[in-house]
DNA sequence: ATCCAGGAACTGT
DNA sequence: ACAGTTCATGGA
């Protein structure tokens, strides 16, 4: 991490291909979005620091991300950590160089990295919350999905007001480790989606999965065939969590409908492409995979392209 | 009403 | 290993 610790305030110094404007417009994407609000060009969320919740405040001037403390000014050690949390949120670490030198020999590719360029994929830094996330968006439309997230999320999650706003943080596995499956189910889960997400709590409650059990592995295989051991997580959800969470650059989660509809309107298709057509555009995508498919949901809310 | 949505497990071959 | 079926629920 590039930083500048100011005390009552920090500084992020992103690398040089870096768009926040991109960020704004891919947080501010749902107007149900419970956990980080926009407001003024700078975004509003809570981070857990060593007891309480953080509100900060980050913004972006002069190249340089600024992060202050609206609510209280947290200690040294969590300023470091709520600077580490942006700087992955924001897959700050990525060197998109041969991204771009690929992406300009591609005639997909080369359209929406000249568009969006400086775009970054906008992980979900926790674990636990990229499964969630993942299940919840399993074979429903997103309207549905972020309902499902904001009700989940106001009946297990923390909250910090501050300013007549409030602020919501994910719940953590522990407590959805203690619920019960019908609980769920009255927030209109599915049965089988809640009790795949009770059961991910559990497995990581009882200490047989965490991100860096996951992260220990030595490539992309090992990774993905683990996730896709546990119940509730197939292809799609393991590389969706690969790429959100894991920082894996290979992640592909092929079957996604999202993906066929942004490569359908792109090449101009009658219908939405096969499997097969996408893995042969996608062989230049190779080690790339995961911003390909960033770039690809990003065009979907365009109306210009 | 009908199709579909940022799929996965299950069943049968 | 592969293909077809079932589950599940709201949005457009």
């Amino acid at each position: 991490m590039n930083w500048v610790d100011h005390e009552t305030y920090i500084e992020i110094i992103p690398p040089k291909e870096f768009n926040f404007n991109e960020c704004l417009i891919f947080l501010g994407r749902s107007d149900q979005e419970i956990l980080y609000r926009m407001k003024e060009d700078a975004i509003y969320t809570i981070i857990k620091g060593r007891e309480s919740f953080i509100l900060c405040r980050i913004s972006y001037d002069k190249d340089v991300l600024k992060i202050e403390f609206p609510n209280g000014v947290p200690t040294v050690v969590e300023r470091e950590k709520i600077g580490e949390y942006i700087w992955e949120w924001f897959d700050l670490e990525r060197d998109l160089a041969e991204f771009y030198r690929i992406a300009s020999k591609d005639t997909v590719l080369r359209k929406l990295t000249e568009r969006y360029h400086g775009l970054r994929i906008i992980g979900i830094p926790d674990l636990f919350e990229a499964f969630v996330w993942a299940i919840i968006g399993q074979q429903i439309n997103l309207t549905f999905a972020y309902t499902l997230k904001k009700r989940f999320v106001e009946q297990y999650g923390e909250v910090l007001t501050f300013e007549d706003e409030t602020y919501w943080a994910f719940p953590t596995f522990e407590k959805i480790a203690t619920i019960h499956v019908e609980e769920l189910k009255a927030l209109q889960f599915s049965t089988r989606k809640a009790e795949y997400i009770i059961g991910i709590a559990k497995l990581m409650n009882n200490g047989d999965l965490s991100k860096e059990f996951l992260m220990e592995k030595q490539n992309y295989q090992d990774i993905k065939d683990s996730l896709i051991s546990i119940r509730g997580i197939g292809a799609w959800t393991a590389d969706y969590v690969m790429m959100k969470c894991l920082h894996q650059p290979s992640a592909f989660p092929i079957a996604d409908v999202g993906i066929h509809q942004a490569l359908k309107h792109l090449l101009k298709l009658e219908k939405k492409p096969s499997i097969e057509e996408i893995e042969k555009l996608a062989v230049q995508w190779k080690g790339w995979q995961a911003y390909a498919t960033f770039y690809l949901w990003r065009s979907l809310y365009d109306e210009t392209i």
